[in-house]
DNA sequence: AATTAATACATAAGAAAATTAGGTATTAAT
DNA sequence: ATTAATACCTAATTTTCTTATGTATTAATT
């Protein structure tokens, strides 16, 4: 029986801000972990979000204002759920759409599809 | 008037091996300025390659055995020209291969169609 | 009851892959 | 005669991820 692996990891690379975004338009908020298990299983463990790629990339993101957080507790442990700024919800949209553009030039230029877009 | 501005230089990180061994598969053998050329082309200018990207890729291509190249020269102006060596073949049908499965896995991540496809 | 796995956060050293900036040289266009 | 285009190249830096840790709580297993 054929194993689905996972994606080499330079394919995914530059995906990741964008992967998060959509996920917090899509859920409206979500802790850390939660993030990459919705991933693990969207992708049927195709694409792992790994913690170390994860948590810089989440403070990044409020760092630059696209996204805030507040703390949850559950017992003694903690969650920190990120929602959405303003700014945020323009970024993931602006994101989104920009991939999409480069799939379909992607499939042009990699003969996937016979006509390049011009979204 | 709205100008079709380039990608954001993240998105294109890690298609860039792809991009050039798909080409020579489908055009036989190419030198790097002629590929930059081209993907500029195809892509009305939303990707270009840059020369710091370009060429420590075809070396690195070569060194693992997926290309192979000879010069020519014109007057005393030398091109080196790329072709696929059977290694390459396979490496660049397994790439193509593994990026419009990922192209599958992330329009389903993002919602930009309804089903993940299995390919 | 004790150990392991899962949950949940975090950082830091290193690797990988690009950008940016520089270099040389020939040929075509202004 | 100068600039732009063609054609190759490398090196320093930056960005972004991987790998390896670290801490701590809660659930599951033996």
């Amino acid at each position: 029986m054929y194993i689905c692996p996972m994606y080499t990891s330079e394919l995914i690379k530059g995906t990741l801000k964008t992967i998060i975004l959509n996920l917090l338009k899509e859920r409206g908020k979500m802790y850390g972990y939660e993030i990459t298990q919705t991933v693990k299983e969207m992708t049927k463990g195709k694409i792992q979000i790994t913690e170390g790629a994860l948590y810089p990339t989440l403070h990044s993101l409020e760092k630059n204002g696209d996204v805030g957080f507040e703390k949850e507790y559950l017992g003694k442990r903690v969650r920190k759920y990120y929602t959405l700024t303003d700014q945020g919800e323009e970024t993931a949209q602006a994101k989104v759409n920009e991939f999409a553009d480069f799939i379909s030039t992607m499939k042009y230029l990699l003969d996937l599809e016979p006509k390049m877009g011009n979204a």
